[in-house]
DNA sequence: CTATCTTTGACAAAAAGTGTCAAATCATTT
DNA sequence: AAATGATTTGACACTTTTTGTCAAAGATAG
């Protein structure tokens, strides 16, 4: 996987790789075929349990496909931005300072 | 402003040293004193324009502020996922790629 | 106690997200 | 060229989230 090939990219490849058809990964998630066909294309986001269905059935790994998920999401909601790199690294800050004061 | 501070928590300390109400400046934001007082007290999240003008009213540098509000908005979406700090890094790749492979 | 300021919670409107369906397009086979 | 099957497209509907108003309750100061 590379970190800079979309999330729908890694999934058509892996689909077509396998020879499965947009139905037979569609009816798995149980969602119409038209919305796979979107997510690969880029024109709609998988949603966060799709993408765990999505790893499971092409036998992808979990985590990784997650992080590239996410990342991606992140990625588009500040690609706008003139501060989107300092504001990715505040945000590693803050991440870090949530996770050591998080109650329990 | 301290990186681990929340934004509410600027905004507020920020309006109360220059003796605002939050009437006076709900109103520059056009909006109702009990959005703001939820945002001061991070019951809710401010909008990015809202972010913009609260900047302009209070004195406060636009850019910083900003960052401030960016960052808190997205490890807010992150802090739970165990691979917070992996996407963060990976969004950070993802931005720069998109950046230099812009469209114009 | 009375003003004034802030907070709270119920509610409404608007926007975004998630999905279906049917028709159009594309590719392959006969 | 027609038929078949896969994919894409776009209109639409439903649900959830976001963003706001309003009025009543709570807090604070004079």
């Amino acid at each position: 996987m590379d970190v800079n090939q979309t999330t729908g990219e890694i999934l058509r490849e892996s689909r077509e790789r396998k020879g499965l058809l947009l139905r037979q990964v569609a009816a798995f998630l149980d969602i119409d075929t038209a919305i796979l066909s979107k997510v690969e294309r880029g024109e709609r986001k998988a949603t966060r349990d799709q993408i765990a269905k999505l790893a499971d059935f092409l036998n992808l790994d979990k985590e990784e496909l997650l992080i590239h998920y996410l990342s991606e999401k992140i990625a588009y909601e500040l690609v706008d931005e003139d501060v989107a790199s300092q504001t990715l690294k505040v945000a590693e800050e803050r991440v870090k300072y949530l996770k050591s004061h998080k109650p329990q």
